[in-house]
DNA sequence: TTTATTTATCGTAATATTGCAATATAAAAA
DNA sequence: TTTTTATATTGCAATATTACGATAAATAAA
């Protein structure tokens, strides 16, 4: 095989991987980063801001889209993307609630 | 191609990347899942909570501890794995710091 | 020493991801 | 309508991941 076993493992456990893996590729994180640093969501340019041609860049922004994590609103020719910030809630609650359950543990 | 070219990236984004991706398996999820269900970091049994095979399992835990996410050790035959509080931290706090960027932000 | 017991490593097949050239699509401008 | 501009899709080669049987390694128990 090669496949993840994913039927294997409740729902739950395979959203959060999906999420980790949209979040798993140093493009997504530094379209991240690049979208958190601009004042609005007006956007359009992230092609000429990574060092990837446009197909990639458009698949990556895909799978950002795809997770939820990036939404994207047609604005003229060009694409608005913004950071989906429910989804960022959502994921600063899980590591929320782990650090507060190790603090409980030995370690 | 078809390797991420992570050297056009920062040091810090392909950090993140490598993290992000050591989570992006239900598997490893689970694995998290089920050690911070447990009292106290004596394990060992993690192979029988998991429905993949030995290999398999080490494998997924090998890449936890390479990203630095569990810590193990040594416990006469068995290894004790259990979760690397401050790595959960340093997550935890890159959320919580985009969140934080999102609040002065239009979306 | 021999025999469990537990975890790691090797080898390999199946599948997924990454990256990009070529091309398509869609809306705005000329 | 034609051209331009911005983004998406297709197809494919290179590489990475996943899963597991077989086997190795290391320690404990007999």
């Amino acid at each position: 095989m090669g496949a993840s076993k994913s039927d294997s493992f409740s729902e739950k456990q395979n959203e959060l991987a999906t999420l980790f893996k949209a979040l798993s590729h140093p493009a997504r994180v530094a379209i991240i980063e690049y979208l958190l640093s601009v004042d609005t969501c007006i956007c359009g340019d992230i092609v000429n801001e990574l060092p990837l041609a446009q197909p990639t860049v458009s698949q990556h922004l895909k799978e950002l889209k795809n997770a939820n994590i990036i939404k994207g609103s047609i604005e003229g020719t060009a694409i608005c993307y913004c950071i989906n910030p429910d989804t960022m809630l959502k994921v600063e609650k899980y590591f929320g609630g782990i650090s507060n359950q190790l603090k409980s543990k030995c370690c």
